[in-house]
DNA sequence: GGGGCCATTGCATACGTATTCACCAAATGA
DNA sequence: TCATTTGGTGAATACGTATGCAATGGCCCC
């Protein structure tokens, strides 16, 4: 380090002038710092980590489906990692991220190996696939969140949006419309805690208008485009009657409405459809689509904000993301 | 390190056995490699970077305009990302993600202060706007690759796709459907030159059919949906006539046809309409969107692949990345 | 004038790894 | 038998920073 031998003093005193520590002073830290600046000197980020023990950056890592094509990323992630990205920068933070397979332990990869002092982790909501390594990274006193509803135990390492709220909303809405039957298209089992939530708001609120929840009205799907196609396909084959969808997702929406148009019923004529996050797409949509939105920027600064908290030791809250309902043309009755 | 105690062996040994090296006995090295397993252990990165004074990390850097509302990130940099994220990985590379503005001085962030060996820079098209921090990482022989048509000098670090060819396929499409009085909405300044590689190509195939493109079609316009919006509603105030519109992108795209159904010009039926780029809205957008393709996929592994190449001294390609007509329903003619 | 205090600074060390060099035992060759 | 090579290992060091501790000098106060 030579740029203490060109401002005349000790290689400690450059270190502390250039953190901007009030043991130097002032002359002396200006001094330093036109010389640096003069160089264009940076601290080297691997030594300063290394001393400190901390590293300024964060992991986030996304769940990538083994079976799926690859090409194209759930939408909502990716939005979602567009304000986790901002949200870290903004509190300057770096963002390490990540597309990982659930066999890929990553755990150890980024928490022990120094790499990141905290992990976000975007789509693992169904934490029982992991269960064990939920574990292994609460007794590694490792810090992370997740997006995904609370599991009981671990209240702290979890964040999601009020799916439950989201769920009567959009079944209110539909209610409103005077749709009675309405069909749900997504899971009820423990391996989607997301959809089954929303599913609990939606019957609510169909139990509270004194309408009773066919049971014949639930298809289970996942979170994919073609899925929902599916699961409407079989429900015109068994050739029950129903005037309203509300999808899971805005994913399954696109591939209901798709199939549904395909064998000639109107949307929103004969059927209305909600669906639910508001991805981009949701708005360009041909009808444009009516859907709960979740609030990703918020969830954005929240996922970092709890991250960073649980660094420092800072008690976290627990609020929900707030949910909206974003009215469009795909069931304006 | 206490697994080089608990194996019975030096420091150095250890290093040299979790590394693989084949300088110690394959013995010796099951012995360490059981005993780091069972201790969960992982070398500490920050230590490891900074003796061998490099990172297995490179940097994505996404020009954000800080005068758009930053709720949307343009979708075509997002799937980027995504095939980047994913190829980067594949090569045992991390990546760190961060949103810039042009006036923070990414280069001394990044490159000097060893926390990648190289950067990848999305949105950079117009180099004009940064030339000097451009011959700054030059000169600081610092790895980099831009997703941007060649700048002649630096050949090596520019990435694109065949713009040109992009524009030409546009407009033969369009010729082809019979369409002869076609807009160009995009700019043709240096300071788009993207959108003024595709205009060429769209020009030369006019010219080969023995159209004279009239100066008046052609309308200004950045990389936004409003944007486009107000690129038609100044066309349609001037009054000139046309029949099909050449947008630079799916975003100008989706703006203007837009703009035309809100004042009742029919498209596909009065007026075609070509996007650039096939952002995942593109195919659900009413109506479909017909649009040249960038192989994303592609172009996220060959910008890895010439940073890699960068970094370890190896000569680069200089393909560039092919593109692909999508026919949908925005001009069926 | 002397003691004590505060503001600055330097010295020395540790962070955990990779690598050079030296070393030793065993094996090889003469 | 001894010199020489070879394969395997350890000791020592450097990477560039942050920080506890000691040291220095100036200043104030009695």
């Amino acid at each position: 380090m030579d740029i203490a031998y060109l401002a005349g003093v000790s290689q400690a005193t450059v270190s502390r002038a250039l953190r901007g520590s009030e043991l130097v002073s002032k002359a002396t830290r200006e001094r330093i710092l036109e010389v640096a600046r003069q160089l264009n000197y940076r601290t080297d980020r691997n030594a300063a980590n290394l001393r400190s023990q901390q590293t300024q950056t964060l992991a986030l890592l996304i769940y990538e489906d083994p079976t799926s094509d690859h090409s194209h990323i759930n939408p909502f992630f990716l939005s979602m990692l567009g304000t986790i990205t901002r949200e870290a920068s903004r509190q300057g933070y770096d963002l390490l991220v990540s597309f990982q397979q659930l066999s890929e332990d990553w755990h150890t990869e980024y928490e022990l190996s120094n790499r990141a002092d905290g992990i976000i982790l975007l789509g693992y909501g169904n934490f029982l696939q992991y269960e064990e390594k939920l574990r292994a990274l609460v007794e590694a006193d490792a810090h992370f969140v997740i997006w995904g509803p609370f599991s009981d135990d671990q209240p702290d390492h979890f964040l999601s949006c009020d799916n439950r709220e989201g769920g009567r909303l959009a079944a209110q809405h539909l209610c409103e419309l005077g749709r009675r039957r309405i069909v749900f298209v997504g899971s009820r089992s423990e391996g989607f805690p997301e959809f089954r939530l929303r599913f609990e708001g939606f019957r609510s609120v169909l139990e509270e208008q004194g309408i009773e929840f066919d049971e014949k009205l639930q298809v289970d799907c996942d979170n994919q485009e073609t899925s929902g196609r599916r699961a409407i396909e079989l429900l015109l084959f068994r050739g029950d009657e129903f005037d309203a969808v509300f999808c899971a997702s805005d994913l399954i929406a696109i591939g209901v409405i798709q199939a549904l148009r395909a064998r000639g019923v109107d949307v929103p004529g004969d059927v209305s459809v909600v669906g639910f996050d508001d991805i981009p797409a949701a708005a360009y949509f041909n009808p444009p689509l009516t859907t709960i939105r979740q609030n990703t920027r918020l969830a954005g600064r929240m996922l970092v904000g709890r991250l960073l908290a649980q660094i420092a030791g800072r008690p976290t809250d627990r609020e929900l993301v707030p949910v909206e309902k974003i009215v469009r043309e795909s069931c304006s009755g």
